[in-house]
DNA sequence: CGGCTCCCTGTGATTCTTCTGAGAATCCGC
DNA sequence: GCGGATTCTCAGAAGAATCACAGGGAGCCG
């Protein structure tokens, strides 16, 4: 859906021309802090909240699209103010944080509605990718729309996880996968490795940048074995993803 | 995890292209809550109501195509609600909510009338399942909207609870057939545990995700036995249905 | 009651991922 | 061509996720 080289960053969801608007409910200053950079980064306009008694306040003249809360908020459950929230906006679609030991209880059900959610720590483009995938979802109830990302003759299926480079199916991990739906959402741009380690790996990732190398040689391997490459080397800068010149 | 949906998510009764209307009748809140979320979720227009006035008086004005019933309500039998219900709508469906427990004859009673029922704790799964039906047999004058999903070679019949692959046919437990149903409705999308556990298992279900592992593999060697496989392993992610690529 | 089916839990075994550390290879300016 | 910096690759350890299996318990039916 979105081809989005970064100029084309801003996405607009409203007939006015204004951008996607996202609530976020975090109680802990600095990630409700990152979340916002990364979402104003995406082109969308962000508001945050503290606690559940704000986020209603701010729910009801900001009326967001979406909503990013946590589950666990110091004035009150998460769940109630999912309740309340429901109460004003019925269709607004939710992505619920949650601590990682936390799943099993207190989750269940909540997605059921179409909602989502992910789990701390977690990475921004996990949160970016779910947040879009609920966009799409709430926005078009009708005619879905797809969720392929492609630059070249390489195809990435968000809702199948499945890539495939001129028709052959390649097998990715997790990881793997992350990284590449990264460099495909940013095709031609040089990412740094900082920036690639931000954004791909989760926020309390302690590990060296090296990581990233490896990753990326693990992508090269299975996605330019043997054909025109398509990832690049900008020594000293980062990489760069487009599409084969052939 | 990315959420489900299938290719027809929206659907339209009306002429007018307005989506169709469900009555919620629960006195309990989370239960309303969760119900009206899924059903929302599903492309319908839902509207909730605590006890059996306000069902009543909602009903007037909402004119919901099939109704959800609670038969244990706080102010009035679910029963004299039935009964005033048809009063005005004499040809509305219903779908009963009961207790494991309540009396089954009497249900049975009810049923009669081409209503149906599902008993607490019941599955999402199920009561769309169910939902579907109820708006299928209504609908009976144009041209009867098919209860068989099929993938590939692989064929379920929601009415008949059959299921078969390349024409042989497939014995399934309830839980069994109940999965693969999810699994069917979404078909070429990773359906993380969790996604799975909320949506096929009871809402109160407080076990592990051990057990969609468990029953991915009784799938497995019921429907893949020997064939070219159909469900997959998205390793870290969940799991997906797809037609054999043979 | 006794046999049957079905659902679920628990436990290992096994497979697959992720990441670290170190050395080899490459590049760049001089 | 040299030296330092950067990047690539390898091998393996640690850890996760998945699978397989055995068995207890609930419900059902004759």
């Amino acid at each position: 859906m979105t081809s989005l080289s970064h100029s084309a960053r801003t996405e607009l969801l409203h007939d006015d021309g204004s951008a996607v608007r996202v609530l976020v409910v975090d109680d802990e200053a600095p990630l409700a802090e990152l979340l916002c950079l990364a979402l104003r980064y995406e082109g969308w306009d962000v508001r945050t909240a503290a606690d559940g008694t704000s986020a209603l306040r701010t729910a009801r003249d900001f009326r967001p699209d979406v909503v990013i809360l946590d589950v666990m908020l110091p004035d009150m459950d998460g769940l109630s103010v999912l309740g309340r929230l429901r109460h004003e906006r019925a269709d607004v679609p939710v992505l619920f944080l949650t601590a990682k030991d936390s799943v099993e209880d207190r989750i269940a059900g909540l997605t059921a509605g179409g909602d989502d959610y992910v789990t701390k720590p977690f990475s921004l483009e996990e949160v970016v990718a779910r947040l879009r995938g609920l966009l799409r979802r709430a926005r078009t109830v009708a005619p879905r729309a797809e969720s392929v990302l492609t630059v070249g003759d390489l195809v990435l299926d968000e809702d199948s996880h499945e890539v495939s480079r001129g028709g052959t199916e390649i097998h990715l991990t997790a990881t793997e996968f992350e990284l590449l739906r990264f460099l495909m959402r940013n095709p031609r741009r040089v990412l740094s490795k900082p920036q690639i380690l931000d954004r791909v790996w989760s926020y309390d990732f302690g590990g060296q940048a090296n990581v990233v190398e490896l990753y990326i040689s693990y992508l090269r391997r299975k996605i330019d074995a043997g054909r025109e490459p398509m990832i690049h080397t900008r020594r000293g800068v980062g990489y760069v993803l487009k599409p084969a010149v052939v």
